[in-house]
DNA sequence: GCTAATTGGCTCACTAACGGTTCAGAACAA
DNA sequence: TTGTTCTGAACCGTTAGTGAGCCAATTAGC
């Protein structure tokens, strides 16, 4: 019966381990592990060897199995929690990690990577309704982001920008946009770019933080 | 009697896929199936195929058929490039998040919290062993981000430590592990506590980033 | 200090179940 | 008739699980 009885084997002790069975202790044997779920010791070690991959356990030859102290959640898990961030815990996440991104990127961009960013600016400028203004301004953000030359936080930015781009979040950008917010973000994005191209981290990064400033206010009415 | 059944059959199964049956999981066999509907094997691989064709389906020989969507796909392909990030980009990021993060949490933080993370950091002081100390280690950073009172945050937090949780970080973790740097370790975490229970934000900040530049050095050799 | 028992690491041959493929024949429609 | 569709069956290569055995590291008991 090849059914999919390693992973749900693998499920099933994650469970137990995040219910706090045997923390920080010893695990029980591999072998009285097959034995009480009733499957092959090989099947038992395709599960453990899961979640070893995981971090959530450690084995040692000749002692035993461990259970990791430090709380190391599944991916899956997390993900589902993000799902509900409410738009004021995002702006406060931007608001700590983007000005700081700027200051990064007005260091490491290069001139190619400026003169993208200036594009985006441009063509945020140059956009007439709302959706064609939303895209153009998340590419700007973009492509700062991608000056600072850390994959881990360009996906970190991909991962912010799917969450914003769910439905609720978009019916509350529809509702604070208008023509004169419009002009304003524009020149916000103007102060930055000139920032970014004057190589001045300080500057960057207080331009950015005044643009989320001033996009919070409208989105939260703050 | 030949009239379209295998249509009919591709109709049914698409409602039944649609209806959350079997979302994200592994369908019955087709021989199942075939028996289930009363029909014969081929005709249910006819109908299997066309959802196949749309991409409803993905089919593997020898572990079944499954129902394709179970989470976002492109929150799954962010995980999954994330998944390959390297340490000198995750230190980076942490310089970039945590300082900013501590000086949020010397602003927000209960007396409650102050006691949970002087608890951990005391727990840190008495481990001896590496794994001891890396479990206090992380508990003492997750309850410092938990001052910060975000949700997000928080989860962001826990995502990175996953990443840490993996066997190759574990791996350059212990080669980088000596007596003197947990000596180490401990006081920048002294100094970081004192400034959260001074509810200073700017010298919780420095210690942060001291405190994270310290392990940069450590881990990277820099 | 030596030995025996325990534990994870590893390999192997075997079996069961799965989708992939082909084919001959029956049933129906044009 | 002719052509299409469904049936029923066989066989293939792939995959997952089984059961058994042996090794090396560790622990506990003598």
């Amino acid at each position: 019966m090849p059914r999919a009885v390693a992973e749900d084997l693998a499920r099933s002790l994650r469970q137990r381990i995040d219910a706090g069975e045997w923390s920080g202790r010893r695990m029980p044997p591999e072998r009285e592990l097959a034995a009480d779920y009733g499957v092959a010791r090989n099947t038992v070690r395709r599960a453990v060897e899961m979640l070893a991959d995981t971090g959530a356990i450690t084995r040692h030859v000749g002692r035993g199995t461990f259970v990791n102290g430090g709380v190391a959640p599944s991916v899956a898990a997390i993900v589902e929690r993000i799902e509900g961030t409410s738009p004021a815990d995002m702006m406060e996440i931007r608001l700590l990690i983007e000005p700081q991104a700027a200051a990064v990127a007005a260091l490491n961009a290069s001139l190619a990577e400026l003169a993208a960013v200036e594009e985006a600016h441009r063509a945020a400028e140059a956009a007439t309704d709302m959706p064609g203004f939303e895209a153009c301004d998340a590419e700007l953000h973009h492509r700062i982001f991608a000056c600072c030359r850390n994959e881990l936080l360009k996906e970190l930015h991909n991962l912010l920008n799917v969450l914003r781009h769910q439905t609720p979040w978009q019916e509350m950008k529809r509702r604070s946009f208008s023509e004169a917010r419009r002009l304003a973000y524009c020149a916000e994005h103007g102060a930055l770019v000139e920032a970014l191209k004057r190589r001045d981290p300080d500057a960057a990064r207080a331009a950015m933080h005044a643009h989320l400033k001033s996009v919070e206010a409208n989105m939260l009415g703050r």
